[in-house]
DNA sequence: CGGGTGTTTGAATGGCGTCAAAGATTGTGG
DNA sequence: CCACAATCTTTGACGCCATTCAAACACCCG
């Protein structure tokens, strides 16, 4: 099952509303992105999220499904700098930016519109959509702030730190585009992409979300995250590094696993 | 503690030969630069880079001595997200990106002058200065780009390649500020600095650093860094996880520490 | 010359990766 | 709708890369 996906006539409303969050939206500016065509484009699972013939590559929001930015190191790891989700802008108009040069690869199946031709008129009069101008620099603010956490996880943190961040960041994210409910969402990927996400072998970050559901902090079943106790896991991700006693403690875990009658919406 | 000064206009010449390497400065161009006022700033190592009473920062060019971006991680450990070197330019004028929020501290003695008066005069007319504006963008790139080979390094690289790679990219950024002669350049950097930018401990960097000397791949002595085997040094960065065998093998490196001549200039 | 900072080294511990194999789940074709 | 394949999850055993602790050594500065 995929995640439930817009259809084609709202699909941008997502975009309109994270808009309207950062810079209220005049009836006009809301009124121009609502009537605009979009051009749809799926990609399965894996593929990379790229235009034929296109470079560089043209504007493109992300309707639903996850996707990423990923770089293959010289040693052939493969790590991922950047998660995308619905909502979320991957070439911006303008400027290029290093990011952008990251190839694209969809992580679940993918669904996007092509807003080259909107943010091409939008940069063209720019005093015309002043809100839109202002709220799309703010989501590329948003991702290269996520950026750098990154790095400090990366670079300074211990492997329950890195997966409790981690998740604090998706939970955020997926909340501030509404896919939470209750302490809940979806979250489309396999323990892999979490390991080439914050640099661990999907084996530790098995054991790592196994403590987790131990000690009744996080759970995930069949790509449902719950959150159970986000104070919690606020004070792993931030706990000096003698505080939280390290992974064996809890050896084995025996799963009973109740029937599952959650949908993905 | 800084302290302000009125400074010569020679001071910027590294700047000039930076940016006309981007993009050929018109006489005009290189004119206003090089005739412009500009107030010298210093700092002793460890010490903030920060304008009292000024916030944001004032757009700021580094004219000696090394300096880093740094976020402290919430359990305590120190991260060195990026590094500056003489030549290049700490607060971008026009948008403010996420990286311009973290502290800036210097790694060494540092001099550093003021270009906000510069920077504000050309984005208020940058039809009159289009290389400048130009190469500019262009710096502010590649710190962004090496932003993106850290995350690289750190997330998916074990400590040889991080260190081999670090000290490629410094090569690199040495010798395109003119700072290298023969295979040698002045890093004013601790073990510890090196080891809070790549994520390992002192003593393991020390390891690593070791391993290098002893398979002639690169020296360090007091301060000087000397690529011996620059081929060797980039084959070990990019090697796959296999090729390279792991540290223990050399135990013992007696130092035989001979008289050194070298000047930081 | 003494104190502070940085370097160097050893020993011991453990966090995390690798290997391997058995469940469990999902997807696919008949 | 079921059988089968493919993918993902889960677990154990094992070993090494890297950290921590601790202490000696070298260097710089006033």
């Amino acid at each position: 099952m995929s995640i439930a996906s817009p259809c084609s006539g709202d699909s941008i409303n997502l975009l309109i509303r994270r808009l309207n969050a950062r810079a209220t939206l005049s009836p006009a500016e809301r009124e121009f992105l609502a009537t605009q065509h979009y051009y749809t484009r799926s990609y399965a699972a894996g593929a990379a999220v790229r235009v034929e013939d296109e470079r560089p590559n043209r504007p493109t929001l992300i309707v639903s499904g996850w996707a990423c930015r990923e770089q293959i190191s010289p040693n052939g790891r493969r790590q991922l700098v950047s998660l995308l989700m619905p909502g979320d802008v991957i070439w911006a108009a303008g400027e290029r930016r290093p990011i952008d040069l990251l190839e694209v690869v969809a992580l679940s199946n993918l669904k996007v519109v092509d807003i080259a031709d909107v943010t091409r008129a939008i940069t063209k009069d720019p005093a015309r959509f002043p809100s839109i101008v202002f709220g799309l620099g703010q989501l590329q603010f948003a991702e290269e702030l996520n950026l750098l956490e990154h790095v400090v996880r990366l670079g300074s943190q211990p492997a329950h730190q890195r997966v409790a961040g981690l998740f604090i960041e998706l939970y955020e994210r997926a909340r501030s585009i509404g896919f939470v409910t209750g302490r809940s969402f979806v979250v489309p990927l396999t323990q892999e992409h979490f390991g080439n996400l914050v640099g661990l072998s999907i084996v530790h970050i098995h054991r790592v979300l196994r403590r987790f559901k131990a000690e009744g902090v996080l759970q995930i079943r069949s790509g449902l995250v719950e959150i159970l106790d986000e104070a919690g896991l606020a004070r792993i991700a931030e706990s000096s590094m003698t505080d939280y006693p390290c992974l064996p403690a809890i050896t084995r875990q025996r799963v009973d696993r109740p029937a599952l009658e959650m949908s993905a919406g």
